[in-house]
DNA sequence: TGACAGTTTTTATTGATAATCAAATTTGTA
DNA sequence: TACAAATTTGATTATCAATAAAAACTGTCA
């Protein structure tokens, strides 16, 4: 089907507008990356962009919208590399899960700290949604409880949802750690995988705590 | 001592200066209470209080440092409500802990919840995390750990620091959800036991586990 | 290439907000 | 009641988000 251009030129200026909206959320990624939420303000954004304030807005709505679109993007990324390790295999799984994720962050790291900031700022992880990230995580979680227990490498003695429940757990707390500025990537990666296995010692059969303890111990 | 009332009438005025202050707090916490922190405005604590925006000002500092304030008074309660277990009864113990503090915060739920939001807000809980409410909450789960080694109650094949950690981290995690509004005070308490339980499960004694498990099923 | 239709950017402005200063007021005492 | 000092306040400044309407620009087609 032949575009008639019945508005003329209409196709490539929306492929320019996009960039431009791209690149200024870039931006915004950027600053609030170097110094924080607070320093984010429309004034700097537009600054460091090259435009004026009203095109901020023009292009990417009000302050808080910017924010969710940081959010989105930069989520949908976090969430694809969050994916794909065979849950059959417990340790290995949650080993790729957080290497998966680490290695994610470890490209941009200052980028994705702010967008986990941004998104911790417009409650974009509350905890209760059905879909998203939160929601895949927990999934990711229960998947790995359900082969441990079918494989009998948990017991089964402790309530399968309260075991993912915790880890999960271990995975937010430490990365609001490795956000916050409080530990760096590494000490965060090592952090999750210590409470993801010590979480499962919790409920392990004797041959599978004898594993998960070396692995433990291991990583100090 | 007779006081020479060198500054006439000086003691009487920074007693004065005290209450009035002490009002202007206590109005904040109910309008973070009420509203939100986003609604906390100098205005409309000014409003409140019944004082005008500079009065708030001479006897309080800056936005920043009211909230500073409040969080302060309010953490100092809360830390005292969080102490005075015995913990070389370790299930006790940790039953007491968030009972003890469950307590306190039931008392005025809103109020707590505001100096919680606000004390995140000012990164309360990162400055003064070598001294003051975390290094005790820290502290507290080390001892609970250390007891319960001596006593045989944990078999010491995970690092006894990394069980502490995670006790602490049961409490603190929950206690963001509540604060965020996701759960309220009563799943709160559940969910912080339940996790402190599980956390002791995974280096506990056959014995000891059998205890837990009980405890841990028994709060579903 | 030049005109133009529609989009985009911008200048100018509004309304909130935090914060401060100097002047006026109030306070507690003698 | 008068006074000295502390306190409160009216007036003002600066910063920020957000918007409307005018000006400038963009990509296409004749």
């Amino acid at each position: 089907m032949e575009k008639q251009s019945l508005a003329r030129g209409l196709e490539t200026r929306i492929a320019n507008k996009h960039k431009r909206r791209d690149h200024i959320v870039a931006c915004a990624g950027k600053i609030i990356a170097e110094d924080g939420l607070e320093a984010f303000t429309i004034a700097r954004l537009a600054e460091q962009a090259d435009v004026t304030i009203p095109t901020v807005h023009n292009l990417l709505g009000k302050r808080a919208d910017i924010l969710d679109t940081l959010v989105d993007e930069t989520m949908s990324e976090v969430m694809a590399a969050a994916t794909g390790f065979d849950p059959s295999d417990t340790i290995a799984a949650v080993e790729d899960f957080i290497n998966g994720l680490t290695s994610l962050l470890a490209t941009n790291e200052s980028l994705y700290r702010a967008a986990f900031i941004a998104g911790e700022w417009t409650n974009y992880f509350e905890h209760r949604s059905t879909t998203g990230i939160v929601a895949q995580a927990r999934n990711q979680a229960r998947l790995i409880c359900k082969n441990a227990v079918a494989q009998g490498k948990l017991e089964g003695r402790i309530d399968e949802e309260q075991v993912a429940t915790r880890l999960f757990s271990s995975q937010r707390l430490a990365r609001l750690d490795w956000m916050h500025g409080y530990i760096d990537l590494e000490t965060y990666r090592i952090q999750v995988l210590t409470g993801m296995l010590i979480t499962l010692c919790a409920d392990a059969a004797p041959d599978f705590k004898k594993e998960l303890l070396v692995k433990i111990n291991a990583l100090k």
